[in-house]
DNA sequence: TCATACTTTAAACTTATTTTAACAAAAAAA
DNA sequence: TTTTTTTGTTAAAATAAGTTTAAAGTATGA
């Protein structure tokens, strides 16, 4: 809440993909980095990674590079990677049972607590550790949880993020096709996987030489 | 080919998103539509949109707004929605299950013709009408195929990819986490899931007065 | 140890891209 | 008519990316 107000969105949004590599080159031992290496590795321009690490002031040495446990470190708080944020999922799909598996407490500071479902087959069980329960019980359960994972059908998009809004989630990360509404101050990313499709055909067709680009 | 190099890719992004919404807007029976209208659908400021359209000419009309049936044929043709490409997906877990049930083809210009995985207790069947196959048939069958969805575990995704660009994809949507690595002239486009969820908790807490953004 | 060559960052500067704001002109509505 | 709506376009502002340069370090070999 300091100074994070100057860093760019671009460079926010680059934030979680630079932790998981320099958590990657962690694991391997790795001692220290330079930008050019991990701009191979995570395949953005090694100087928009030294302009973007340097809104945080002067992380690596010259003639040297980033020390990698000491960026991880810094990441880490930068991230907020101590204090956990609780997610629930909503709608246990196929999109959503791949979240359930998808481990992410392991490197991350978000973790799915519960999911909800109106299955009666679903309700009671668990998958990948997470209990299942009743939509109906969402507004009894969600206390306490701040963000939302909308793996509904695009019919129930408004109104279940309606009831989560008035459950005091903060954020909501959509993959439904709408482009719900939200009161000031709450958060919505959209992916929608037909539009991402779509779009690679687009670019597949109309840019073909770049890249990469996203 | 012939002026779209000029149009900015932010715009070319934005394609298939108002593509589906002038589609919603249509089945709804609407006959025109205001940049005002479409703005508060699509959740993309007004002056946006009436920019991105005016790099394709003057589509609207001055105190009316736009015709939907004419934008929407427009967009049709210059989405290419009449070729429809052929895609293959890679790794029929949840996530790849997921993406099969979806119906695409519906609205779009993409058609997933295939499917690959080596569970021997999925090959041979079929999801939402989607033959899987055998992975070791992938350079037999993918003939003709120019754009895949990688939906497998990390560690096949970059062997997987050169076996698809050798096959002649042109195009890759890579849900897995790695960063792969492809020849020039072939485009890929990351969406991680975990990257997702984790810059919506930063963004949750460092930019938590913004509407939305993505 | 010292000199030299090499590496690599950080910061300043330049360029490019994208968004936003403003407004005249055209059409619609009253 | 007159007023209101709404586009298309221009110009300005904001954002983002890429380049260059100087300083600070490392590594090497005499």
């Amino acid at each position: 809440m300091t100074d994070q107000n100057k860093i760019p969105q671009a460079t926010a949004k680059r934030l979680p993909l630079y932790y998981r590599f320099l958590n990657n080159l962690h694991i391997q031992g790795k001692l220290r980095v330079s930008s050019k290496e991990l701009s191979d590795a995570v395949k953005v321009d090694s100087a928009t990674i030294r302009r973007d690490f340097s809104y945080f002031g002067a992380l690596g040495k010259k003639g040297y590079g980033y020390n990698v446990e000491y960026l991880l470190g810094f990441f880490r708080k930068t991230l907020d990677q101590d204090e956990t944020t609780r997610v629930a999922l909503i709608g246990v799909g196929n999109l959503g049972t791949a979240f359930l598996h998808y481990n992410f407490t392991k490197n991350n500071n978000t973790k799915i607590e519960m999911a909800f479902d109106k299955d009666p087959n679903k309700i009671g069980g668990e998958i990948g550790g997470v209990p299942i329960y009743d939509i109906d019980e969402l507004e009894r359960k969600m206390d306490r949880i701040s963000a939302a994972i909308l793996t509904v059908p695009v019919s129930e998009a408004q109104g279940i993020t309606d009831r989560l809004v008035t459950s005091g989630v903060k954020g909501v990360l959509n993959f439904t096709p709408a482009r719900i509404t939200v009161p000031e101050g709450v958060r919505v990313h959209h992916i929608d996987l037909a539009v991402e499709l779509q779009s690679l055909v687009y670019f597949m067709k109309h840019y073909p030489l770049d890249i990469d680009d996203e």
